[in-house]
RNA sequence: GCAGUUGUAGCUCAGUUGGUUAGAGCGCCUGUCUGUGGAACAGGAGGUCGGUGGUUCGAGCCCACCCAACUGUACCA
């Protein structure tokens, strides 16, 4: 054998980490979910507003301290004036910038929302991408606990108008000020604190993923995790972390816990007795309830609002709590009970920039990948109060107050619970080419039917035979064809080959020769005709292109 | 970043104790079929066995280093 020519080096196709193609179905789906987020935030009397994919790096916020470049973790580069400019992280620094630089303009309260692509240079998993589509409202210019509380009742609301229902998901409240509160109590006060202040939240950030034994190590010496790898903890003593795990899970003092049984009694709850009922059986909340992981997280907010009385004894914590009981009854007042909105002294998001209540939704449902092993998807929305970000480039305060749903991780989600149609949506009608000479007699076939609001298209490929002509129609999952050869064009008619009711005919075809004569599920009508048999065919099948 | 696991065809995976020219299923292309999708049958294309170096008469297999992916963990202001 004759030496092998070297193979010229080809370029690699590749996709980096973390990024992501996305074909029709999935651009359908998120098409869908946007709309369906837009019409709750219309109606809650938000209006939107866009800002683009950049900003400045230090209007995001994003320099390291005491350097002069950005953070790692935001992709960023130099304009050719050496300026650093970052790919935006969320949509909430970008429109602190644009109510900043438009703030005479604006009503305020400013009300408004926004979908969009941001970039995160952190490792990808599943859910986690480095480029993905967060929706975002704000409420820019009120202080009041009743916007907070707007965002909380909104976000239950966009959740069931995305078909996911009451009881598959949580949103989670708690208030900043309250844990500020208890770490000053724990001795933890003072700036030479923040580093083990911020190892603290993070643990207690922690407690659904690692559970009470968990946290206990991350808020002592260290935690040593199954692989084997081990992560210093805040180097708490015992005294201190009971006193920080007991203003986390044990509010027995004063109220009822929710037992199971109370559950399923479903007496607890004000309005939606009935919903919470059906979604126990299945949802993941009564194996938290009877996982003794999580002791005492599940408690009507009454009681945890009470047990926190005690706990909260701080200034910053008193405040805190009273935030946190006015939103919970306007919550409560409004019809959103406990098992909707549910106040979890855990949640405690990670961004600096929130200065009191923080909210996070999450699904209450078990994701399994195609290898059925469990995914955790963490939070698919949040938000929180972030009273400093605005007046950072002015000299006044402006509180401000937001929320955000992940689009993309909620859309990873439902995708791997079955709940988007990821089938392919019907092609146009195809025009076959039979005759190469009478191109513009076909493209005049495929206007007509363009003009009558059908998608229709002509078949572009090398026409040498009927058969790659019916497949590629077939790939495209086409409805129909058309077909006219000589013998047809004589009559003035054309052939309509219906493709749906002729794939369910073949079931019963053995032969190919068979097949081929018997031509099932096709007609043959007048060319005029051509738009009302194409319908009937359209109709026939429900065939709609809507997505 | 740290730790563990895994890298063989487009995809899912075999590959014996280290032994000739590395296989299968699915997918793709062509044909049986010059005016008809599917099925069936036949054929074909497609591989630097992740990379480099080493041990050996001989390496997909053994050793070292590197790269990548996955999982956990950390980071995510």
């Amino acid at each position: 054998m004759a030496e092998k020519p070297k193979k010229p080096q080809k370029l690699k196709a590749r996709l980096p980490r973390g990024l992501e193609d996305r074909g029709p179905a999935a651009i359908a789906a998120t098409r869908q979910m946007v709309e369906k987020i837009r019409e709750v935030y219309e109606r809650y009397g938000f209006e939107p507003v866009e800002t683009p994919a950049m900003e400045f790096t230090d209007a995001l916020g994003k320099f390291l301290p005491d350097q002069d470049r950005p953070n790692e973790g935001v992709f960023s580069f130099q304009d050719d004036d050496e300026q650093w400019i970052s790919l935006r992280y969320d949509l909430t620094a970008p429109l602190a910038r644009y109510v900043a630089e438009n703030f005479d303009a604006l009503p305020k309260p400013y009300r408004s929302y926004r979908a969009g692509y941001v970039y995160r240079n952190e490792k990808p998993g599943p859910g986690r991408f480095r480029q993905f589509m967060q929706f975002d409202a704000d409420t820019v210019g009120s202080a009041s606990p009743a916007a907070d509380a707007e965002m909380c009742m909104m976000a239950a609301d966009t959740m069931e108008a995305l078909g996911i229902p009451r009881g598959s998901y949580v949103v989670k409240v708690n208030n900043r000020k309250i844990l500020d509160g208890v770490l000053e109590d724990c001795g933890l006060k003072g700036a030479e604190h923040a580093v083990r202040r911020l190892t603290v939240l993070r643990a207690i950030d922690k407690l659904d993923r690692l559970g009470e034994a968990g946290v206990r190590d991350l808020l002592g010496p260290g935690r040593k995790d199954e692989s084997g790898d081990f992560t210093r903890g805040a180097g708490l003593n015992e005294p201190q972390i009971d006193a920080v795990l007991s203003c986390i899970k044990d509010y027995v003092a004063t109220g009822e816990a929710w037992s199971l049984a109370d559950l399923r009694d479903a007496k607890n709850f004000d309005t939606d007795q009935t919903a919470s009922r059906r979604a126990l059986k299945g949802g993941r909340l009564s194996d938290e309830l009877t996982d003794d992981r999580y002791p005492g997280r599940y408690f009507n907010n009454a009681s945890v609002l009470d047990s926190l009385e005690t706990t909260a004894a701080s200034d910053a914590g008193r405040e805190g709590l009273n935030e946190l009981r006015s939103i919970m009854e306007i919550c409560a007042a409004a019809g959103y009970g406990s098992r909707r909105i549910r106040i979890d002294p855990s949640v405690v998001r990670g961004l600096e920039y929130y200065t009191g209540p923080v909210y996070e939704v999450e699904l209450l449902l078990d994701t399994k990948d195609e290898k059925g092993r469990p995914v955790r998807f963490g939070s698919v929305g949040g938000g929180g109060r972030y009273d400093g970000l605005v007046s950072r480039f002015r000299g006044e305060p402006v509180p401000a107050t937001g929320f955000s749903i992940g689009v993309s991780r909620l859309q990873a989600a439902l995708t791997m619970l079955g709940k988007i149609d990821t089938r392919p949506d019907f092609g146009p009608v195809v025009v076959t080419v039979f005759d190469r000479d009478r191109i513009s007699d076909y493209q005049k076939m495929v206007a007509e039917l363009r003009n009558a609001n059908i998608r229709a298209e002509l078949y572009l490929g090398n026409p040498k035979s009927m058969g790659n002509q019916l497949k590629y129609a077939d790939r495209r999952n086409s409805p129909c064809v058309i077909i006219q050869g000589s013998d047809e064009k004589a009559r003035g008619e054309i052939q309509i080959k219906d493709l749906i009711e002729g794939a369910k005919a073949a079931a019963a075809i053995a032969s190919n020769q068979e097949w081929r004569e018997t031509r099932p599920a096709q007609f043959s009508c007048a060319e005029r005709e051509i738009v009302t048999k194409v319908r009937e065919v359209l109709a026939r099948h429900d065939v709609k292109w809507v997505s």
